[in-house]
DNA sequence: GCCAACGTTGGC
DNA sequence: GCCAACGTTGGC
């Protein structure tokens, strides 16, 4: 089973909104090494913390999982949205997204607090000016992050 | 709101 | 294919 990081700013789907909504597309995900791993790498049944940024309290706010792999964003090829990319080709998509199921809410871990546990510092979350909406976390980082939740 | 870091674009 | 300019991300 493998395990992701999957950034959202809560002021627009926040882990309430998942919770609310039980299972949601992930869409907006327009930077390629991004969207090269959700293509090739997410899975089914996968397990994704779910990280707030851009907001007051950033950090891992909870768990969600991969219900279904990779498929075509349709929000790609509407004018009227944000991630509408023109140059995206309906009979090639450019960009695809993947449906995540909620799991559980945990205590938030703060990236303060990530940045100052050692076992965290591979993670590109963590280095400066990372900028990946998606990345990969390895077990020992999953178990490590969940043991700060004090919720194991 | 600031600004550093990064990815993308486009001229050459 | 280089690289400067530009736009975006995201923590603070």
């Amino acid at each position: 089973m493998g395990y992701w990081l999957f950034k959202t700013e809560p002021e627009t789907f926040s882990i309430d909104t998942l919770k609310q909504q039980k299972v949601s597309c992930w869409e907006g995900v327009r930077n390629y090494q991004a969207r090269n791993m959700m293509r090739d790498q997410v899975k089914l049944g996968d397990q994704i913390f779910i990280y707030h940024s851009s907001c007051k309290n950033v950090g891992v706010a909870g768990i969600a999982t991969v219900v279904k792999e990779a498929y075509p964003d349709h929000f790609q090829f509407d004018p009227t949205c944000p991630y509408f990319d023109p140059k995206s080709d309906p009979e090639n998509p450019r960009w695809v997204m993947v449906d995540v199921g909620y799991q559980r809410h945990l205590r938030l871990v703060s990236l303060k607090r990530m940045k100052a546990n050692p076992l965290l510092e591979e993670m590109p979350l963590v280095k400066r000016g990372n900028r990946l909406s998606i990345m990969p976390v390895t077990e020992a980082q999953w178990q490590a992050i969940l043991q700060m939740t004090g919720q194991l």
